[in-house]
DNA sequence: GCCCGCTTCCATCCCCCGGCGGAGCCGCTC
DNA sequence: GAGCGGCTCCGCCGGGGGATGGAAGCGGGC
């Protein structure tokens, strides 16, 4: 079993010194490579390769936009960024997009192996210095500020806040509660004047903002 | 320079274990030994470590919790979780308290070790099947429904659908643009029909869920 | 020039939301 | 048993939100 291999990127050498650095190995092969993202697309649904080296920076479509494309149709292909650039923008939105691994091209070769043998097994893999910000971004973004007060909702008025942060009305709450509409209201008042809020608008803010219920 | 290190594990033959491991390595220094999170948090700062290797499930106090007291003290020490169990509670739990990486105990030794080096350089690291989390988490958490609609919507239903997201009235809205409320209230209308929604609670459901206004 | 879309404003209407006061029930603790 | 806190329900009221219809200026495109 040998792992098929897409190589993508928009420089000639670039790709060549990829293929030189995958021949030596014999469980990679490299079946085709592709200059832009249009082209990636098509070789893509043709050949479908196991892993798909891809370049973000190319003419006609960037390697973001091909990502989405190829793994948005029927395909098991999984898609390797393998990029100069470790922009958050460009981090963020290959991970979006559905990309498997993140890997700088002046990463130790041994990285790009490694990483092309890891996501062909269906795991992931991120260089170093993109893991540190994705973790940042877990460890600022989302924490911005626990709202002590939450603590001392009771659970009903948890259950309720969680409803309400679906976007229900307060009848809609009550036919999912099997309770009426008025208990509804009585739990929401609380449940404003505890945490210091205004209306359900507010509420639903201050959820999402400090990640109340992620894990739904 | 050498890695000083601080082992924590409840068990002993775990802690031993990774004393051997590490011993063999000269930039590695394994300094002291913590069997609960209380005494590694005393430990962290008596010793002051560069890496704390922390399971999470301990007596008197979960790695978690010690995680995010360490480094919530004074401290450049970088923690490195690792453990049996690759839980989503625990993953994300332990990268939004901070820590530096997240290793298995079943990953092959090299990984261990790698991941040591790796976070002492300030660098973060994560075992490709947790990196699978939280990519993942990117991908769907993240981009639940990209909701076409919203590409229609006029620069100023956009602007005023930010604030809504923010939690404002429609007349806090007005004083924001320097427009009346009852200008507000056309944009919100309009908006409303053009996303499908029925009123401003779901529009900032629609908004948090798909990440619209997520950069600022 | 004409039309269309965007933006602004207005008046009116209805309904949901949220505040307020009051009530009964349950289960717990003292 | 008395008391307390959580959950349930009721009525009343005011205000904000959202729908509808109408109007006007302004810009760009045909």
């Amino acid at each position: 079993m040998t792992i098929r291999v897409l190589v993508v990127d928009d420089q000639t050498m670039v790709r060549a010194g990829f293929r030189l650095l995958l021949a030596d190995e014999a469980d990679i092969d490299v079946v085709a490579e592709a200059s832009t993202g249009r082209d990636a697309v098509t070789q893509a649904a043709r050949l479908r390769p196991d892993v798909i080296l891809m370049d973000i920076r190319m003419p006609e479509m960037d390697g973001l936009e091909a990502t989405r494309r190829i793994l948005g149709s029927d395909t098991t292909a999984r898609v390797l960024i393998l990029t100069t650039f470790d922009l958050d923008d460009y981090v963020f939105e290959a991970l979006r997009a559905g990309a498997s691994g993140f890997v700088l091209k002046d990463d130790p070769p041994e990285q790009l192996l490694a990483a092309v043998r890891t996501i062909a097994a269906g795991e992931a893999l991120l260089s170093p210095t993109v893991t540190r910000r994705v973790i940042r971004r877990f460890a600022t973004v989302r924490r911005q500020a626990p709202p002590a007060a939450v603590a001392d909702l009771t659970p009903r008025e948890m259950e309720v806040l969680r409803l309400i942060t679906r976007g229900l009305s307060n009848a809609e709450i009550g036919r999912e509660l099997f309770i009426s509409d008025t208990t509804v209201k009585t739990h929401v008042t609380r449940l404003l004047q505890k945490l210091d809020l205004r209306d359900r608008a507010q509420a639903i803010v201050l959820a999402y903002q400090t990640g109340l219920f992620d894990e739904a």
